[in-house]
DNA sequence: AAGAGCTGAGCAAACGTTTGCGCAAAAGTG
DNA sequence: CACTTTTGCGCAAACGTTTGCTCAGCTCTT
């Protein structure tokens, strides 16, 4: 059976000195002798030593804890965000601790766990009432990073520059010559898709062709499919020649309902999405997207959560970054 | 500002009795009378009151979290899994701690991870090497439960029976009068996709109509769409009447690949899949599956675990569950 | 050569909870 | 009524780390 697991008072006395030598040694502070701090370092890695997050976590009060708070959907973005976050948060040395994700409502025993866990930051991606969680962060000093979502009041953010993607898409449609644009937008109030959809609207209004339709539906490949079907019952004469999906979910839906009632891809119509998520490369669909960059928003996330764990009451701050625009066949032989 | 987070002692000076007394009756010990419980209650909710994880953590050496290992693929399967779980870990008042997902192999920290915050089970549904992971458990004492993968050296596990699956499948395809099957297997070293494999030859072959072609591929979409554009480039002399595909992620490539190529789908041929994942039954596959459980298998996983959390020294345990045969259309009209 | 500043390390008090043990008072037993 | 059992709760010692002080021995200054 194994002995007991080595505390740090098993490695002090193991390495002749204080506990509290050996907690400084490990963390690297300057007043420990490069001497001693080598024979320590070496003495715990031969016990096998390594510390008690917990006692940790009571005596400094750094759980070392990023709490995610991922959104209900289904949708393969999130999964995206959380596996670049749970690599990120692990290279930083910290731990993911997931506070939400999937289907269903953020629930109350959520604010249960940031308190519990004294979690030293949170990154919310959520798109429903994340007031709430933003709220109970607050009141006790957690710093919050919103992640892909508009900043509620005193959080901070990190958002894709929507607007301007949506543009880039813009441009590129009226380049390859497209004049009645449809816009599958979604019912729901989030601040993303309300971003694209504005932001496409504007721009498409300014240069002459506003929308010609706009189809409303649920965040999904379903919504989208819907969509998708609504459009190709039209007939010719008022058939859009383009879609902007505000999602590649739901474009992944525009074009498969489009597909199975006959409508050809990149010649019929146009179709172009937002994300950038790697099934829209699969040459089934093709997708001409503006990829959303999800190693950058991340790591600026946490770099902002961190500084303020280091510091708070350090000022909000939203950082906005510009998605990269992929041109595939989705949206027709390749313009300029 | 707010004021100071409450600690028991807080709520047992509002309550006037010991911090003991808060600490059992909050946990429900018989010893505390009825109505010290209510008022006890009361106070705490007045206060705001929540434990510490960690003192608690320290204290009792159990910290109230579950740690969760998934693969490394983009298999949407593992986030089926994820979201169950969280809930269901949610829902017996524990926490998930994510120690590895998404891509890339299992790191070392991992193990860190594990003893740093005293996980007090673990759930690991990883391909490549989880024997370290479980040596790791073992040898300090955390209980361990495989989910959808066979156990390793003296692990729990919880399984879908794979075997019975796709001998649901292969009945399915012979009814249907199918004859020549391809199988689409991977050469990741799984236990899921052997067995798959195995069960399904076995079938065949005792059946009398072995399968003609074997085809490997790495166990993504797009090892699915490279076998779909072997198949479907065969001379129609060769090309086989069915496709069994051992997940539903590389059904998906075969489908796309075969559409693609002008194959007509549930006529020319009939393809099936494994998983019973919900893009499944988007109407532009529609394919036939055998369904998971996995709200079952991560249920009677937590199971097995909690049972060892109490009572370590328990014997192992495997538990097979049968998955559903969803009948669709890419198997063809429906069998009788 | 004596005082001041540095360097390197130890002491001990937290941090908030759990839990074995102890001990009154109330209830049951003879 | 004297005794044992039960009920209900308090005491205090852990649990393993961190961190503000303290302090001895140096190395510089003057």
């Amino acid at each position: 059976m194994s002995e007991k697991r080595p505390t740090i008072v098993t490695v002090a006395e193991a390495a002749g000195v204080a506990a509290s030598t050996i907690s400084r040694a490990l963390k690297g502070d300057k007043r420990i002798s490069p001497e001693t701090r080598a024979r320590i370092a070496r003495v715990a890695q031969e016990l096998g030593y390594t510390p008690y997050a917990s006692a940790r976590a009571l005596s400094s009060g750094q759980s070392g804890l990023v709490g995610v708070v991922l959104g209900p959907g289904t949708n393969p973005f999130y999964a995206e965000l959380l596996y670049e976050a749970v690599r990120q948060i692990g290279e930083r040395g910290m731990r993911l601790l997931i506070i939400h994700a999937g289907p269903g409502p953020v629930e109350n025993s959520m604010a249960d766990a940031l308190l519990q866990y004294q979690v030293d930051g949170c990154l919310i991606s959520s798109v429903d009432l994340p007031s709430h969680v933003g709220a109970v962060c607050t009141a006790n000093g957690v710093p919050v990073v919103m992640v892909n979502r508009v900043a509620q009041a005193d959080t901070c953010a990190v958002v894709c520059d929507n607007a301007f993607g949506s543009v880039q898409l813009g441009e590129l449609l009226l380049r390859s010559g497209r004049r009645r644009t449809a816009l599958v937008r979604t019912s729901a109030a989030s601040s993303t898709a309300r971003e694209r959809d504005a932001g496409f609207t504007t721009f498409m209004q300014s240069a002459g062709y506003p929308p010609s339709l706009r189809l409303d539906g649920r965040s999904t490949y379903e919504g989208g499919f819907e969509a998708g079907r609504h459009i190709a019952a039209l007939p010719a004469a008022e058939r859009p020649d383009s879609v902007y999906a505000v999602s590649d979910i739901m474009a992944w839906g525009v074009l498969d309902a489009l597909r199975l009632a006959g409508v050809r891809i990149g010649q019929d119509i146009a179709v172009v999405g937002f994300d950038g998520l790697p099934q829209s490369a699969r040459p089934i669909y093709d997708l001409t997207t503006v990829e959303q960059p999800v190693v950058a928003m991340i790591g600026r996330g946490l770099d902002l959560l961190q500084a303020r764990m280091r510091d708070k009451g350090l000022p909000d701050e939203t950082i906005s970054l510009r998605g990269r625009l992929i041109e595939r066949g989705s949206s027709g032989p390749k313009g300029r």
